[in-house]
DNA sequence: TGCGCTAACTGGTCTATACCAGCCTTCACT
DNA sequence: AGTGAAGGCTGGTATAGACCAGTTAGCGCA
């Protein structure tokens, strides 16, 4: 294209690579980089979001723009075998979970819909913030039946569900199904992220079946896109 | 929030919902919209360009902002075996495909490392579109391995490229393997879609692999991100 | 009736400017 | 050395206005 923003955000390119040489994950702030540019910022914040898009970029809420790290890769289908905690550090991420809230609360019409149960039945509801490296990329809301799993909201939450579920309840993980589009983050989310609010994110719906075919947990999972790269393979039957 | 933008979003969705009941599905003029709200276009981009990254929303070059039809629900591993044009037809759309461009080249670099092969090993490249109801939602650029494939680049190629691959070829998939993010548009897709140019998409890389354990196709795919969801379940093993 | 030009309308891009809100460094005082 | 207030930095949001480039509908002429 010959717009204006999109020659300087190729020109932000080549910057980005001598940054990146110089160990300097910083960009230069964006009164500077207008300057530089010659154009104002309304022009140059157009191209930084251009970058942010492709996940090249990110910000901290009025600090800056920076450089994004490597993205981990995940595959949505060992996530009952493998924790989080695992296959991030096995990719040389420090990671962290962070639970925020953990509540009873009993099924609406909407959640007794997704989750194939009554309206009314006892759930707990763990909310958790998981980071790599320091820097938040994941929110989760989960929703488990509280009849299957009496006692896990005393239960440290802060590692591995699976593990907990599988060592210390009678419940067997069977089957799982998963949805996952591309929206952005709501407000609630964006605020534990300490991400913008409307940042391009990736949403993962799972429902994990235990081996009588119920529906025991239901995860709703927001990812900061820049974070993620979603990676498996499997044989065709 | 309590931002302009974010109030103005808010009554947007509710303007939607009219919009819809009334089966109306083109929005009124940004101009229009800034007056209604009483606020400056710049602001009403914002909002909109919100309800667009959330998917409510699109537009179309210079003629306007419309609400979103359905994604389509789309299973990554049954693309071997059910064609698009399948499996868009059952969730009740009108699926086209239109081949943009078949050449042959050799393998560069790039290309040789990511099909595990020698570079200037000659390959088919097939661009394609497709559509659903009209509305162009994929963009896909194909390597072949034309050694192992001679000849396809004659066929008919604006069906399932895999059926053809079934019953004209001895070469059976054996495994896939594929990589997704979230992206951007680059510049040609955008095009070819008749998209705006950085607009959010998913990308797909995909590796097709023969019995023989050799990769005989690449693919890159860019999706609209609004036009799918991506669904499937599994068995825990 | 049908064709072609025109003019109005659409979003796309850009300038220039202003003020707000949170972060962070600096420096003076204890 | 420790503490705390101040001020300058950052991005975040908003206004007002301008011109560009395709789309579309309408009008007048053949």
């Amino acid at each position: 294209m010959s717009t204006r923003a999109n020659a300087i955000k190729q020109k932000l390119e080549l910057r980005l690579k001598q940054l990146l040489a110089t160990g300097d994950l910083k960009l230069p702030s964006e009164r500077i980089l207008s300057e530089e540019f010659d154009t104002t910022r309304v022009t140059i914040r157009e191209s930084l979001r251009q970058l942010e898009a492709e996940g090249v970029i990110y910000r901290e809420n009025r600090r800056g723009w920076f450089i994004a790290p490597p993205r981990l890769n995940y595959d949505p289908r060992v996530h009952t075998k493998t924790s989080f905690m695992d296959y991030a550090r096995q990719q040389g991420f420090i990671p962290r979970t962070q639970v925020l809230k953990v509540t009873t609360e009993y099924a609406d019409d909407y959640v007794a819909a997704m989750m194939a149960t009554s309206p009314g039945k006892p759930l707990y509801r763990i909310e958790r913030m998981r980071s790599l490296d320091g820097r938040p990329v994941l929110y989760e809301n989960i929703l488990l039946r509280a009849d299957l799993l009496k006692g896990l909201d005393e239960k440290d939450l802060s590692g591995s569900l699976h593990e907990v579920i599988r060592n210390d309840f009678n419940v067997k993980i069977e089957r799982t199904d998963l949805e996952l589009t591309v929206s952005t983050l709501p407000e609630k989310q964006a605020e534990a992220l300490s991400a913008p609010v409307g940042l391009s994110a990736l949403h993962f719906q799972r429902r994990y079946y235990n081996e009588h075919g119920a529906v025991f947990e239901f995860d709703s999972e927001y990812w900061r896109h820049d974070a993620i790269a979603i990676g498996f393979g499997f044989k065709n039957k």
